[in-house]
DNA sequence: ACCAGACATCGACGTGTGTCAACATAGACA
DNA sequence: TGTCTATGTTGACACACGTCGATGTCTGGT
């Protein structure tokens, strides 16, 4: 459990994508949500909310490395290049992929706290 | 296959709310989700992914008793009735809210494991 | 029976979204 | 140089979505 992902130190006061400003709130449950934070929170549920951008999220994170080639991904569905580069966009703008080229090549990874985020925002992690 | 979609997880055979159907999957992140398996989360999570929404989810859920009435939380927008209507019913369908009609007021009630299913979907949370 | 209040539904409008074909860009290699 | 391959970008389309005003449907009280 100790492979190398890039991580964030815990203090930022930078512009950051929106998954960064996320990890701040408490679980849904505990107190009303601001109109801000709501309008920060939604975005990434909305990025998320889509069958195929959910199974990229699910074969990126499973792969191998918990990284995947674009071309890798193309090939598992059904649909066209530039429609799954879209879709790869959306989760990279919202702070969910990163992106690294390697090559000709284009590497997505997860941001593990992002989705880890997320999940204790809605269920309520007990820590 | 050869029924309707009703892919049973467990034992449940009756016809239920999306979210019934969600508690039976492993974390993202394990294994690749199937295209029905994303088919049946993408909705729930799209019918989070609205900032007012979200507010609702939360609003009801930290309410006393864990439900609310319509009439408070139309008064805590700035949007008209049907608006707010709209926006139960996208969370009732969906099985993220139960609803109870009492007298003339309708009190809503957050489904706790529907949350906490997703969040352990997306957060991991080997619950 | 009637009226008033609480919610839901309907129809319409503008905007956002998923998808594609066509094109653009950028490395690798001869 | 030039060509091939891997990705991203653009423009366009159909469709879904959030919002509203108007209207409908209950329920409780007069």
């Amino acid at each position: 459990m100790s492979k190398s992902q890039v991580v964030v130190p815990r203090r930022r006061v930078l512009e950051l994508t929106p998954v960064e400003t996320v990890a701040c709130c408490s679980p849904l449950m505990q107190e009303p949500l601001s109109g801000e934070a709501a309008a920060r929170i939604a975005p990434l549920l909305k990025a998320l909310a889509d069958p195929v951008r959910l199974r990229l999220m699910s074969m990126i994170a499973s792969h191998a490395d918990g990284e995947a080639c674009v071309c890798d991904l193309n090939d598992a569905f059904d649909l066209s290049q530039p429609t799954i580069s879209h879709h790869l966009k959306v989760l990279h703008e919202v702070g969910l992929l990163d992106r690294s080229k390697r090559g000709v090549w284009v590497y997505y990874r997860i941001r593990a706290t992002a989705l880890a985020d997320l999940g204790a925002l809605l269920g309520g992690l007990p820590a």
